[in-house]
DNA sequence: TTGTTATATTGTAATATTGCAATATAATAA
DNA sequence: TTATTATATTGCAATATTACAATATAACAA
C-alpha cells in the first residue's frame, strides 16, 4: 500500500508523526541545526551549507515549512528562514508527558 | 533516486533522523503512547490495541526496536517491550540544546 | 506427540521519498 | 528594458515505506 492509516488514529497522533517526518532526514537535521546556530534568521545561504543540490534543499526546506517547524519570509531576493519556537515547544511538551510518565514506571 | 546522503551529514544527524522516522508513523507515535499508558511492562496485546493487522504492527514494533526507542524481552509465548528510557533521554537533551539556543535568539 | 497461542518473516502491490537536471518565477541591478 | 541572483516547481528514475495474506517459528499445554 505505502498509505498511512492516518484515519484510525488521533489527531495529536498525527500531528506528531508528522513533525517527526518532517525531522527524520539528516539534511533537515542539518538545516535546523544550521539555523540555530547562525547569529540572526538572515539566511539566504542553506544551500551553499549542504551537500546536496540547490532544488534538493528547496525541498527539504518545503518540508520543514509545511510541518511548522521553520517560518521563511521574504527578504528582498532572498528569504528569510528562522525556527518556530511554537512547533519546538509541541515538541518539547510531548516529550515531557512522556519524561514524566517513564519515572512513574517500573522498567 | 530514493537514497538519502547519510555519508554526508555527521553520526549525531543521522542518529537524531533515524529516531524520529521511527517516530513518523501515527501507529508507532500510538505504541509508544500505549507502552506509557499500561501499567506494568508484560503487554502482549498491542496487536489488539490497533486498527492494523499482526504483520503490520511487529513491522512497526521492529522499527520502534531497531531504533532502540522500546526494549523487547522474551516473557515465555509472548513478548514483554517497554520503553527505553535512554533513547528518550537523547531526544530530550537533543531539544534540550534547542531550547537552549532558541532563547538567545532574535526571532 | 499434536494442538494452541503469540510473534516474526516473506512476498507483493500501492504509494511515498529522495535527488537532481531543467525550467520557471520573482526581486533587484544596470 | 535586459541582466543577474535567489528560490521554487516540474518531471523523472531509483529506492523506501506501508499494509497485509500467507506462512514460518517458537513456547507452552494437553
Amino acid at each position: 500500500m505505502g498509505v498511512s492509516k492516518t484515519e484510525f488514529f488521533t489527531d495529536h497522533q498525527n500531528e506528531m508523526a508528522n513533525i517527526f517526518k518532517a525531522l527524520s532526514h539528516p539534511a533537515r537535521i542539518a538545516i535546523v541545526d544550521y539555523l540555530l546556530n547562525v547569529d540572526a534568521c538572515i539566511c539566504g545561504d542553506i544551500v551553499n551549507e549542504l551537500p546536496l543540490a540547490q532544488p534538493t534543499v528547496s525541498q527539504h526546506l518545503a518540508a520543514l515549512k509545511n510541518a511548522n517547524i521553520i517560518k521563511g519570509s521574504i527578504e528582498g531576493t532572498a528569504i528569510c528562514y528562522c525556527i518556530n519556537p511554537d512547533t519546538i515547544g509541541k515538541i518539547e511538551s510531548h516529550f515531557g508527558v512522556i519524561g514524566h510518565k517513564l519515572k512513574n514506571k517500573c522498567c
